[in-house]
RNA sequence: CGGGGCGUAGCGCAGCCUGGUAGCGCACCUGCCUUGGGCGCAGGGGGUCGUGUGUUCAAAUCACACCGCCCCGACCA
């Protein structure tokens, strides 16, 4: 594809995030489809890794993976009254099959908590069935009305659990083990910081007694909401009759809960690292961990430099760019904007010298290290890149996380901020999870994004628009 | 779905107002030359002007409708 200029972030950061997303090749719109994109093979592979790393720790704690239809009886989204509500203006149903108009229209799952009750139904009778463990990954289609490539799209890629327990308690504590995986992820893999909360009321997943999340802060302060785990409580098993005989004898419904992280933590990933000049990627994601791009004159130091760069990639088993015709100029650029997190030089004066020169992506820093050390000073460098972006994302978060003791101040705070301009806080702010609060918060575009599990704060105080007691501060934002 | 902007070669754009043989830069192909941060020169290929209907001798250009993308709002992972 042609290769051109990047917006600067702080010009515009919703432009920014585009040319992203499409100088660094990973996606673009379908155009064809409304709402829909095209993930190409940079943008998959960075999917795959994230799958891997999930899929791994999901099987890890017992769970396995199945798959569901993509048509859902219309009828079954019904039985769960809140359910249907939360997705109704979302769905998309197909009325005609085979030529005929269908007795019954199919809704293609916008999420599978009703099939999935339908079937766990038929399979659970007894307490010995319990607990059912499972995990889809999957597609989805949720008709939106605003789209963003990899944030917000009408179809998206996503994995989604569901699982089914003889008591409450064993499934809180599944929700919250989940939680932990997500943030474990995001953090350890992804190098994104977040906060694990619960979703307030007017927040929460459509059917759940209580929804949790992770949210992270974007560059422009806006959060993003980038995994949730949900305690369904009995509602599900209720509205699909999943029933099990306990221990005692006696009946009871199950106890079910559903978690689910998408696509969207890829735009996540790309708004908490990358800069001005493109993708900027965590080691443990990157496709590529590092690229050799050798760099020669003559023809007799063509073959030198090709030679040694040969045996330099084959023994770290990275790519090497040997694309004739294009100078190593460009093919900086290239990979820059690809994200790589190390880029190598070899050229005659490293051949002459046996060096090589490792470049950070994250830092830009060159480094020249012996041939003999590079395996190793490779391994160093990747690590160093992992942690710095952590913690440069970490003392990001911080420094824009405020402490508000009015409702004013908050709206002082956030009334300007827009994904664009950016200028985005986390506000901390002593907060009722009541729809007055949302109400007050509403009129200046912000919202209770969660309340943080660990209070990192000052406790309880008196909430900023009802007045009556809370227990702890609560972090506000605008989101995407 | 409401408001705004946009849709012309792979990408970025000019042309449209005032209708008359579709252009520029980058990318691409060939050759020479270059290569430590987007080389240079010469030659060359590539377009149902988003789609449809209408007005006209003639439409990228005017009118109407539709579609898509981006931004803002309401809805949302």
């Amino acid at each position: 594809m042609a290769e051109s200029r990047i917006t600067p972030r702080n010009q515009d950061f919703a432009a920014w995030y585009q040319d992203v997303v499409l100088q660094g090749d990973m996606a673009e719109p379908a155009e064809i489809v409304k709402g829909c994109m095209v993930i190409k093979p940079n943008g998959y592979a960075i999917w795959e890794r994230l799958q891997q790393e999930l899929d791994s720790r999901f099987k890890a704690a017992g769970h396995q993976n199945v798959y569901f239809p993509l048509l859902i009886p219309q009828s079954f989204l019904k039985k769960e009254a809140e359910h249907v509500e939360g997705f109704s203006p979302e769905l998309a149903v197909v009325t005609i099959a085979g030529g005929k108009e269908l007795e019954e229209p199919y809704v293609i799952r916008p999420t599978s908590e009703t099939i999935i009750g339908h079937f766990f139904a038929r399979w659970i009778q007894s307490w010995r069935d319990l607990p059912v463990l499972i995990n889809q990954w999957a597609n989805v289609v949720r008709w939106e009305l605003r789209t963003r490539m990899f944030l917000r799209t009408t179809e998206f890629l996503w994995q989604e659990g569901h699982t089914a327990h003889a008591s409450h308690e064993e499934a809180l504590e599944e929700v919250l083990k989940i939680l932990d995986v997500y943030a474990d992820v995001a953090e350890n893999v992804m190098a994104m910081p977040v906060i694990k909360g619960i979703k307030t009321s007017g927040e929460k997943f459509a059917g759940a007694l209580r929804s949790y999340s992770i949210e992270s802060m974007m560059q422009n302060g806006l959060a993003l909401q980038s995994g949730t785990s949900h305690d369904l409580g009995q509602n599900f098993g209720k509205a699909f009759d999943v029933k099990f005989q306990t221990r005692e004898g006696t009946l009871d419904y199950v106890w079910q809960t559903s978690w689910g992280v998408s696509t969207r933590l890829i735009g996540g990933l790309i708004m908490t690292h990358s800069d001005d000049k493109g993708l900027v990627l965590p080691p443990k994601l990157a496709p590529n961990a590092a690229v050799l791009v050798p760099i020669y004159r003559k023809d007799d130091e063509r073959s030198a430099v090709l030679e040694t760069a040969g045996k330099i990639a084959a023994d770290l088993n990275i790519k090497i760019d040997d694309r004739e015709g294009q100078t190593p100029g460009a093919k900086f650029f290239h990979w820059e904007r690809r994200g790589v997190p190390v880029v190598m030089e070899l050229g005659p004066r490293d051949l002459a010298s046996g060096n090589v020169v490792l470049k950070r992506r994250d830092t830009g820093g060159k480094e020249t290290v012996a041939q003999a050390d590079v395996s190793h000073a490779l391994k160093e460098t990747l690590t160093a890149i992992q942690t710095s972006l952590l913690a440069a994302a970490k003392t990001r978060q911080k420094e824009n996380t405020v402490l508000a003791n009015s409702i004013e101040d908050v709206e002082d705070i956030l009334r300007d901020v827009t994904a664009e301009k950016g200028g985005g806080k986390f506000v901390m702010a002593h907060l009722k999870d009541d729809p007055q609060c949302d109400v007050r918060l509403k009129e200046f575009k912000a919202t209770i994004r969660n309340i943080p599990l660990i209070d990192e704060y000052d406790g309880p105080g008196k909430c900023i628009v009802t007045g009556e007691p809370v227990s702890q501060r609560v972090v506000v934002a605008k989101a995407y």
